[in-house]
DNA sequence: GTCTATATACAGATAGAC
DNA sequence: GTCTATCTGTATATAGAC
């Protein structure tokens, strides 16, 4: 068997699987039809079924070809003290929902949508944004113990309301009239706010309203 | 004429309209068909199009019908301090989102959709969006005036951030995993941190310290 | 107004040639 | 592996009787 077969096969595969992706991101499942993805990747509709038995199946693989930028880069944490490890997960946030949009829309999409509740690849989205939560309350139980932030810090809620506060700007993203400078500049309020109320103040002055 | 009939073509047009308004919520315009909501609603499809000429124009109707309890009740704020009305318009959100689950996500899924961004009954409700982030941000600058937050409180800033939590928490919802206490917890730990930043604090033990 | 029966279109999926 | 032709189900929508 030659190998060009073999590297043909490969590429009208990876053709359908791109097309699907995309089209699947930018409308949706129920809105995406087979005959679009084989007149736009330039197969017929039969191919699509012989690579994936079922718009079912090709709907599955495309979720996790999307899904392959979908991590969280902890290396360029380390050596960063607390208050900056926070600031550079809010802002990873930030930076990967603006290169993934379209992507980012669908997850959320499915996030909605009851009958979808129990996908697999809906399950590790799901699993990232706990992580992401947990490292961001780990940090700050870190941060606590090392006396960067105050003793009544409470990790847990703290992360709890910034993932609130970046899932809620990525709403606003969305919405047809939400500016990008609004959610950078709510952004920065987010992190000055947190870090008012969190930090523990310079030796020397006394915090307003806290012993 | 009698007016029997009259009546019962009402009837039959109401039962249709909340039936596809119910469906239409919880399952989306896709996933929903004629057919379902005839059955539903105990008549056959061609009424349905006797009524509505087209599912598209009975989407909207539908939609329009989904709408109506969708407004702000601001009557409930008069004589409350400011502090107070913010805190209200926290909790009336809340509300109103567990007492229309089934709405608010599909609202939601409509803000979502790159190819309904137009359509007018999503900008009424992108509009209560506006007035709501309107009136938090009113109320911040009449408490600064007031002397009830701090000098440099920023009205349209933390108004912009409750929302954003605010939006964060319907998504934290929506996941199967998000229980409703987490959500509750977080919208006490909101209130609490918003004013242990903002309210001025009580000057000692004399009153006198007031303008 | 409400129904049954039908037209029309298009979706997902299969058969079989090459 | 890839194609054309076709099957089958179901969706929206219409025609026409009552």
């Amino acid at each position: 068997m030659p190998e060009s077969e073999q590297i043909d096969s490969l590429q009208a595969r990876e053709k359908i699987l791109a097309t699907a992706s995309r089209l699947f991101s930018e409308q949706g499942y129920e809105n995406t039809s087979l005959a679009q993805v084989a007149r736009q990747a330039k197969v017929s509709k039969a191919l699509i079924f012989w690579h994936f038995d079922s718009k079912e199946k090709l709907y599955r693989s495309a979720l996790r070809k999307t899904l392959e930028p979908y991590f969280i880069d902890v290396d360029g944490l380390e050596g960063l003290g607390e208050r900056e490890q926070i600031e550079r997960l809010i802002d990873l946030f930030y930076d990967f929902v603006h290169e993934n949009v379209d992507s980012v829309r669908f997850f959320l999409n499915l996030t909605l949508q009851v009958d979808r509740q129990q996908d697999e690849v809906l399950g590790r989205v799901q699993e990232l944004y706990r992580v992401f939560r947990k490292s961001l309350a780990e940090i700050f139980e870190s941060g606590r113990r090392h006396g960067v932030f105050r003793d009544g810090t409470q990790p847990e809620r703290e992360a709890g309301l910034i993932m609130a506060a970046l899932a809620g700007l990525l709403i606003q993203h969305f919405r047809s009239d939400g500016s990008p400078d609004d959610a950078r500049d709510l952004i920065e309020h987010l992190k000055t706010t947190l870090f008012q109320r969190l930090l523990v103040p310079a030796v020397g002055s006394t915090p307003a309203g806290r012993p």
